[in-house]
DNA sequence: GTGTGTCGGTTTGATTTCCCAACCGAACTC
DNA sequence: GAGTTCGGTTGGGAAATCAAACCGACACAC
């Protein structure tokens, strides 16, 4: 099967009727619902207050509350009490929604590249600067460098 | 402003009452709408056709239809024709298009790690093996590593 | 030239999701 | 006790999604 990539697909069935069973389309299942990545950047960014979240990202109120109790129920984020009077909890990335990182590099390193905007938009700090994020992929099995700097890398 | 990554969001106004100018949400915009990325997984596994990437991503007809021109428009994708008769065209990734690669890596190896599946997915293959993406992310200006292999890595 | 099938869609009508605005209870502030 | 903040929930209308049927252009068999 040729690719764009010198990447593929391993083991179509020749003639599928269903949908391909793919770890994309099971992540998209969960974080792919509009506004849900947004709310894991918020996290991200140190935001864990509902209303916090809610002006920064622009979701309706209703569908945030509906978004964080599915971004907990399915283990990337926790409530975490931060006052006990009043009793108020924020939310909070687990192990598996920090894991979520390279999603949103590769998204801010994508939009950052092809979407240019006149007005300031907010940015990864690193240090002094800000992070220009630089997205490599390697597999693991061979070490052989799959993509860099945006171009594909083929293997011998 | 305190972070689960050593990073931050840079300058966003105190009282800000705006959502976010964020490159995410700008992508996202593009992108991030259902069965997008799909789409784009199809172009990239070699699937070119309507009807095979409709099969495949298991999308309504009309929705792929819609998310095609979207594409098209963005300037991710493109229709190149591969038969006069009867007059066919196929979608191709243009290098925007192409550019997403890191992007669907990081929401492969994201659901390889944290959703494991009984069933058999599809996957990337590279040369003999299976390809087990390892996302490394660094800051173009300093060459500092921020994220490696699962963790986050803070600078000095 | 008359079925039958393929391909790349569009149309139709029902269902689901999204969105906005208003409301609510608990607590705190004046 | 009046007003405010916080973290939501509850309507009701607008928009997106969905499945299924339909369509035009062509190919192929007979």
């Amino acid at each position: 099967m040729q690719t764009d990539l010198a990447l593929g697909c391993i083991a179509m069935s020749p003639a599928a009727t269903q949908p391909r069973a793919c770890a994309i389309a099971d992540t998209l299942g969960i974080v792919g619902e509009r506004w849900a990545l947004l709310v894991v950047r918020e996290l991200f960014w140190g935001v864990h207050r509902f209303s916090d979240i809610q002006r920064n990202t622009g979701a309706p109120r209703d569908v945030l509350s509906a978004r964080l109790r599915s971004l907990v129920e399915a283990g990337i984020a926790e409530q975490r009490p931060y006052s006990e009077r009043p009793p108020r909890s924020g939310y909070h990335l687990t192990r598996a929604g920090r894991d979520l990182a390279p999603v949103l590099m590769a998204l801010y390193e994508w939009g950052d590249r092809h979407l240019p905007s006149d007005d300031e938009r907010d940015q990864f700090p690193h240090g002094d600067h800000r992070l220009e994020p630089v997205i490599e992929v390697r597999c693991r099995e061979c070490g052989d460098v799959v993509w860099r700097d945006g171009r594909p890398h083929r293997h011998a």
